[in-house]
DNA sequence: GACATTTATGACCAAGCGGTCATAAACGCT
DNA sequence: AGCGTTTATGACCGCTTGGTCATAAATGTC
């Protein structure tokens, strides 16, 4: 009887390979070659576990993305205000690969690799993100820890915006750890100031 | 005498339509035929403005980017926190064609692309940008506009940060208009009792 | 050890790219 | 009209890429 091999096991470590590589060089730099050497086989290999470079890619993209929003799908609704900002906190400061993926990911989130239904896909992550949120913003307002004039969909997904721009931030550009950190201080203090919060009507906001 | 050209107007046509065919086929997909074509020239012609495709889009990105950057840095200091966050809220409300950038804009900025003086360059612009947020911040807090206890330097960086995040997500995953003002609305709300609210002392905050 | 079947290989291919350059067109001036 | 100079052109080149496929290696069973 023949040979047998663990596809799953071979395609993820394929896809370990690849992310290494992307990572390394940019995704567009990167040869399916590269992808290949690094994983310690020959290229005609790689196309028995994938189809293409763009299936690979997506392949990996969707694992990654759903390792880190699925993290924090998988918290139970806090029961302070305290909590959840430690929660957001926590998306905020990513490991350094993760960062890193968040760099491809981004060079690859372009017109010319981007099938409606990937856009759509990982859009969706990002939304349900957004909705679990909400969900924990609701049920914070409550117990009254978090002010009752927020609208909790609209500012769920404001805050995965925000929170995503702050890791892409640290992604692309860096900066000192003692940086980062001041940076995750003033982060956590203006979200907890701006949610617990109603909003006083102050002087002359004129406004559209 | 020779034929003379306005060699800054041709520069300037040339990137406009370079722009427009990266955002339509995403900027690895489009080739510099692509570009020249759409700018009714042939190829060589191009090569005559631009030494190479990397020189072109350098200073595409350059040109959109001061634009964007350097409108909000001519914005005076406000003498309020209704003003500050009225621009905050422009930077925030990207016209379409700005919001497209956006998305090139990342999709170049991979480690492929990206020489380390590419990548200074656009991170000197954030940071620009992040100073000029500071010292609003301060000159606020010196008005009693906005809480004392923030400290502007990081919190004007990550201000930055946040609001790209927001455009970009903007540019990126779209929504309907609806969503875009609901989102902003929350936006400014948020940041408003953010900033001009002090820390209440909170239950029981662990934090590392 | 022979056999059937799966898995691995890397030379090979067509296609497309960025970039060049000999040649031609366009133009301003006299 | 004629000339000197700048500007425009697109066939062409070298190179790399994603992807294929005939061939070889590996493996489990008898």
């Amino acid at each position: 009887m023949p040979k047998i091999v663990n596809k799953a096991e071979m395609r993820d470590l394929i896809m370990d390979a690849a992310l290494r590589v992307f990572v390394d060089k940019g995704y567009h730099a990167a040869s399916v070659n590269d992808v290949a050497k690094d994983a310690g086989l020959a290229k005609g290999t790689l196309y028995l576990y994938f189809e293409s470079k763009e299936a690979l890619t997506t392949a990996i993209v969707d694992r990654e993305f759903a390792a880190i929003v699925q993290g924090q799908l998988r918290t139970k609704p806090r029961e302070s205000l305290a909590a959840f900002l430690e929660d957001l906190r926590q998306v905020m400061d990513l490991s350094a690969e993760q960062a890193a993926f968040y760099r491809v990911f981004f060079e690859v989130f372009g017109p010319s690799f981007a099938s409606t239904d990937f856009t759509q896909q990982i859009a969706g992550y990002f939304d349900k993100l957004g909705r679990h949120y909400a969900r924990q913003i609701a049920h914070l307002q409550e117990l009254g820890e978090i002010a009752a004039h927020h609208d909790p969909r609209p500012l769920g997904r404001l805050l995965v915006s925000m929170l995503d721009g702050v890791v892409l931030h640290q992604g692309l550009f860096g900066g000192s750890k003692r940086r980062k950190r001041s940076m995750m201080r003033e982060a956590v203090v203006l979200l907890r100031a701006g949610l617990q919060n109603p909003p006083q009507e102050a002087d002359g906001a004129g406004m559209g």
